[in-house]
DNA sequence: TGCCGAAATTGATCTGTATCAAGTTTTTTC
DNA sequence: GAAAAAACTTGATACAGATCAATTTCGGCA
């Protein structure tokens, strides 16, 4: 499937908009390309795009005393970027970066506040946008706060087992809240 | 200030509604009083109303083997209830409860979702309200990586010294993950 | 105002996970 | 395709914070 129907059919599931709406909104959007380890954004920076991944894996982490701590993935049909830095238009507090070579699509924050105006469907869609990604915050968010290391570990595996073959063990460790020796511990234990 | 005068200051530091389509949007809300101890939703059920809260403070929590995890609280000012349950409108993973006397105001669903159907004003505003707590969901996260037991304690302290006041501490110990014996030495050190 | 149950404090001990260190394996690069 | 760098594993030790237990203090209410 081309990378524009791959946006529009993820787009359409949440809202239908009507074809000549949905020709204005994808005319913003851009392709880009990047290379494993490049960044799309770098901490410090406020994060002028909202992107989509059409093919790639990016990882987004901050640094604490000299050592990185993963925030989250994205994969093939999520959006991503520096989500709040984008919202609020402030320096963001992590990085994004590439962890495979990487097909996304972007629109620009301008842009994308142009259609918000124009088009009550495209503000529709962000506010469904928003209370998704704000479910997704929530689950996760008590994920952290109810399970142990250990259990945490246990969940990722069953549940995404995908991730493991895609993301770096430090990565996930970090993710995971525990530091890749008890990562690999876990990981033989089992 | 009169509560439906409070919510409408908070709303339309979003949102400039017209005054028709306010005085539409305004007469969903309804006043609700409660009392301390009781609850606006419990663990299990799918939260049917968005609550203003006008005076008081309630507290969400979530329950791990018979322990009471608590996620966070809401005052003066802040909109309550269980929100993911709300938006995707399934049963809630946590329980809100009155930690002192509330005077609440709260649309239902459908009603809410009716006035997103209706104006663009009440859409966008949904939008930019689901952003902000979005910002503030992604600020909590990476403070709770990002920060130890006693670094987390010391930002609360500093940050918002009356809460110290007005919730126990036993359930700011769980908000903070850690015992409320780690809380209290954490506190006489100070 | 005084009683009772809950909350907070304090001390002693335990434990999961971090840290440090030394290999081994995998990936990158030239 | 060999050398260098990075990632991963494994073992030994350290420690932050949990758990358990015994008081003390506080808050609600008769």
């Amino acid at each position: 499937m081309d990378i524009y129907q791959a946006l529009r059919e993820n787009v359409f599931k949440l809202v239908a908009f009507e074809e000549e709406e949905w020709k204005d909104f994808i005319s913003y959007w851009r392709p880009v390309h990047i290379k494993k380890r490049e960044y799309i954004i770098k901490e410090g920076q406020t994060e002028k795009y909202f992107y989509f991944v059409y093919r790639g894996v990016l990882r987004g982490y901050t640094t604490k005393d000299g050592d990185e701590i993963s925030i989250g993935f994205t994969y093939d049909g999520d959006y991503s970027g520096a989500y709040d830095s984008f919202l609020a238009q402030q320096p963001s507090d992590f990085s994004m970066q590439a962890i495979t070579d990487c097909e996304l699509l972007r629109i620009s924050y301008t842009d994308l506040m142009a259609m918000f105006d124009k088009y009550k469907s495209a503000e529709r869609w962000g506010r469904i946008f928003n209370a998704n990604i704000l479910i997704g915050m929530a689950r996760r968010q008590l994920e952290v706060r109810s399970f142990s290391a250990e259990e945490r570990f246990e969940r990722l595996a069953t549940q995404s087992p995908h991730i493991l073959q895609l993301v770096p063990q430090k990565y996930l460790a970090s993710y995971l809240g525990m530091t890749p020796e008890t990562f690999s511990r876990l990981r033989k234990k089992r």
